[in-house]
DNA sequence: GTTGATTTGTTCATTTTCTGAACTTAGTGT
DNA sequence: ACACTAAGTTCAGAAAATGAACAAATCAAC
């Protein structure tokens, strides 16, 4: 469907799926387009059933009239592969989730492949329109992906090497098919469907069990060279500290992931299954939770400065799943923050963090085949 | 003259410029034009004199020709504001310098778009085409430039706050001129002119007396939001060390700048103006020097550890004006880049040094000159 | 109210740009 | 000398964008 678009109508989809409603004038203007060639865009795409008219404004003269993306002109599965059982979600345009189920989660990528096809029809059943026009499926997963969208490099968690899943499923459903590391998914979800819609260049850092980051620079999800943009998970943060399981010694992820923070507590005879019970204890007073808390606090804090040092960009978008933010290990984040950024850039760079919820890896994951449909594989 | 082009004649001359020579076959595929409409846009820009055809490359059928960009169908100016006098080069689309040349150096911009005017003639004498085919004149500064590239932010150097300085020099030479941050333009030499030509990302840290550092990301200068990107020199790089003169403390800066390693020599009562001194005395077993080496060295690897595990990019380019990179230094840089990496991809990034000379900032300002004429302020 | 100013969006003839197919050109391989 | 291959050209026709005139929908002012 997408591909029978001309290259002028896929522009026009893409700056109003970065931009947001658009007049036709705007449009024009922003394209280098004359007003005459942007009413005969607009009206197909309107035909085709892509763009809606919207609110109108008023101003002097006479009112214009807003185009938006119509929500149910695309449809997208999401299916995250980093639990057990593997969500898959239904979402429209605009990210809104329509259904939810879930699949097992497997090692096997024809067995993978196998449960998608399965779980496909009662998920599309949900919504009248939605298997006709049913535009990709998104896949996230821990692990390096190639710049195709279709390869996994490699997976430790899934034990992967050069593994075609994206060619599977997609042979094996006949839906378009694009596979994603999960934060680079969450940085996609954010631009496309969340808060960072109008900012051209962000960086995501995801707070889990693991830390996970992905840039987005200049309106495009930069991947790097190999895949591996944004491992500030094995940024060394105390040199010679303690030995990671990538191999080398004082990574963030040993003193600031939810994994590390767990690994200390316990070392110190501290119940924690979650960020609260220590924040808990640290708020009680208990010395070693303070002393968890603030050097995790300082090494995530340490690294965005580092990452805002580096890359200067125009936000820093946390994303947690843990309780709160708001006690001590927010509070060092953000100081830790403060003290090791140029202080003519200290508080230039706006800090939003977010609490999401368990939806988001397959969120992420449905966004990367919106995104696909959105702006295609060329960058034309 | 650029304005005169169209945007497919633009785009063409793009591609040449970041691929090299190609056939028209060639070009028409990566432009995704068919071979007709390629072959009347090449045809316009060769009887323009922006192109000219190379060598012939013999296979089956008929050999295909390759088209290159003219060296000498624009010139360009290069100063840099970074010496007393400021260098002034005047140099082709190749980068070849043609004509070098000297003006005073001023903080007052009236007082510098005045000796740009009055050196211009002579500097343009130089060739017979010069003058007339001037596309532009690049300018590097040290200090934090805007989006434009053509307002000064900010330069402590040069005691400016918001200086329009492209404006003033534009009107007052009638030149299209563009402005740059120092290790930016360097970047963009290497891009344009150097050993980066085919490498879409990569980033460029210069040593000297400062450490400099700019991004090449998926084909462009990312300058970052604030103008920003590449701050390298302040990233804390020694929680807790000495202060730097940005306010903060153990910046990069403090510990692996040729200042500093000067400083940190003297100190010691060593004699040290330029690395190789301190080279020696460390190769003759000074414990001081090998000291000071070190930890100037692991500082540098360290934080470019950093850059590779946050941004992966396809090339680390370190370019100095100092005597070597082969002794104590380079090796414990090196090291520490290979320690401070995830070790799946130690080694996977190229390293490379480049020993540049005294010409590398005006060169690095013309090319500002020259990408704005080659690729042009918009980016369609 | 009515009128004028103002800006959005449409229509249509014209121009610009690109394509497809046939053709020419300049080689290689046998 | 002969077929074979691929590069590049030509030209009529299709596709896309433009400019200018115009219709539509509002505000502001009298």
């Amino acid at each position: 469907m997408n591909a029978l678009l001309t290259s002028s109508q896929r522009q026009l989809v893409r700056i109003i799926s970065e931009s947001g409603p658009l007049s036709r004038t705007e449009m024009a203007n922003l394209l280098g387009l004359s007003k005459a060639a942007m009413s005969g865009i607009a009206r197909d795409l309107i035909d085709l059933g892509v763009l809606h008219e919207t609110e109108t404004v008023y101003g002097q003269g006479r009112p214009s009239v807003r185009l938006d993306l119509h929500p149910e002109c695309a449809f997208f599965v999401g299916i995250s592969l980093l639990e057990d059982p593997a969500p898959m979600i239904l979402c429209d345009l605009n990210g809104k989730i329509i259904a939810r189920q879930a699949m097992p989660l497997s090692r096997d990528p024809q067995v993978i492949a196998e449960a998608i096809t399965e779980g496909l029809p009662s998920l599309l059943e949900t919504h009248p329109s939605a298997k006709e026009k049913l535009s990709g499926i998104g896949i996230a997963l821990s692990g390096f992906v190639d710049e195709t969208q279709s390869n996994c490099v490699q997976s430790t968690l899934l034990n992967w090497q050069d593994v075609p899943l994206a060619k599977i499923i997609r042979e094996r459903t006949g839906v378009e098919t694009f596979i994603e590391n999960d934060a680079k998914a969450v940085a996609v979800s954010e631009k496309l469907f969340g808060s960072a819609r109008e900012i051209q260049s962000f960086s995501v850092v995801s707070l889990g069990d693991g830390i996970g980051c992905a840039h987005f620079i200049d309106g495009k999800l930069y991947r790097g060279n190999h895949g591996g943009a944004g491992e500030i998970a094995h940024c060394t943060i105390e040199p010679g500290g303690s030995p990671c399981r990538c191999g080398k010694r004082g990574c963030l992820d040993t003193v600031s992931s939810m994994k590390a923070i767990k690994e200390m507590s316990r070392a110190e005879g501290l119940e924690c299954v979650s960020l609260s019970d220590i924040e808990n204890e640290a708020s009680t007073g208990n010395a070693a939770a303070i002393r968890i808390l603030h050097r995790a606090g300082s090494g995530l804090g340490l690294a965005i400065a580092n990452l805002i040092q580096i890359n200067d960009p125009g936000l820093i978008l946390i994303t947690h799943v843990e309780g709160s933010f708001d006690g001590l290990f927010g509070t060092v984040v953000n100081q830790a923050i403060e003290t090791n950024v140029l202080p003519r850039y200290a508080g230039q760079t706006p800090i939003r963090i977010k609490r999401v919820d368990g939806d988001v890896w397959a969120r992420g994951a449905a966004s990367i085949a919106a995104h696909n449909f959105l702006i295609g594989p060329n960058t034309n």
